[in-house]
DNA sequence: TGACAGCCATCAGAGCTCTGATTAGTCTCC
DNA sequence: GGAGACTAATCAGAGCTCTGATGGCTGTCA
């Protein structure tokens, strides 16, 4: 089985170039493409647990605890305990967090719509259907679960 | 625009499931998914270099010189010095090394296989038709190129 | 011959990512 | 009340990945 059968070959070059595009869009926000997609669910809901954030962003939690820590340092977030449950910290985009964000999404969203429009909206249908069941098949597979 | 509507969180999700999918069936071999791409690429081409290894594995020198050193270092791979060219470092695989090789490739094609397995031949052919189509704009747009 | 463009290899440094393990708080059920 | 399950946070360690910079070799062309 040749390298050019495999999906795992196309999907790694697709989504390898889509995160260069993004990287190059979002770095003169000061932002890589992990800190963009964090600051981004944490703006839309301030307060979420670092866990949840990792839920979100696809990446483990200590993951997240890396990203986190970078974007605190870089005084894009803060980091609150919980009032009730100390041993849950809440996170918030600061100001300079948020402006940030708007910065890089202005020009991550551009990237997105300027791929969109190579397809027509039944095609991009398509591709994520079929996104979706590579996604489902590898998740229900049973063989794959404990190879 | 929501984070479901855009394509990179679809592409990172089923890129990352398959990689984890591959990374379990390549352990039992020692191997990480990268170092087995390199292995499978190296035994193919023997003597390749490094420069050109990288391209075929999609990664930059720098990350191929990494994922070599750990190979050598795990004895699965020989450097030798070009013998015209003697800054070009010929690599080849060891006998261990193509061991794991065999070992790893037929449970990590056998993931492909049960995944081809979930399309019809047609669905396989649309999805790696839009993917290239992908991979096309994004290295085509010249406002990708230089923002 | 010598400047220069083009490769190859690699160091340095930063960041992301994972597995594995630890510590601690909450919640349920006996 | 207490055991056990679950969740949150984080440390430790290994590996991958990139950008940027350096040094060396080759081949071209003035």
């Amino acid at each position: 089985m040749s390298f050019e059968e495999r999906l795992g070959s196309h999907l790694k070059r697709v989504e390898q170039e889509l995160t260069t595009a993004k990287a190059a869009a979002v770095k003169p926000a000061g932002l890589t493409v992990p800190q963009y997609a964090a600051l981004f669910v944490l703006d839309e809901q301030p307060g979420i647990s670092a866990a949840e954030l990792a839920r979100r962003c696809l990446v483990t939690p200590q993951t997240m605890t890396t990203i986190l820590r970078n974007l605190e340092s870089a005084a894009l977030i803060e980091r609150t305990p919980h009032p009730l449950h100390r041993h849950v910290i809440e996170t918030r985009t600061t100001p300079t967090g948020r402006k940030a964000l708007d910065q890089a999404d202005e020009r991550a969203a551009g990237v997105e719509r300027r791929l969109a429009a190579a397809f027509t909206a039944e095609e991009l249908d398509t591709l994520r259907t079929l996104l979706a069941r590579v996604s489902e098949s590898l998740t229900n597979d049973p063989i794959l679960k404990t190879s």
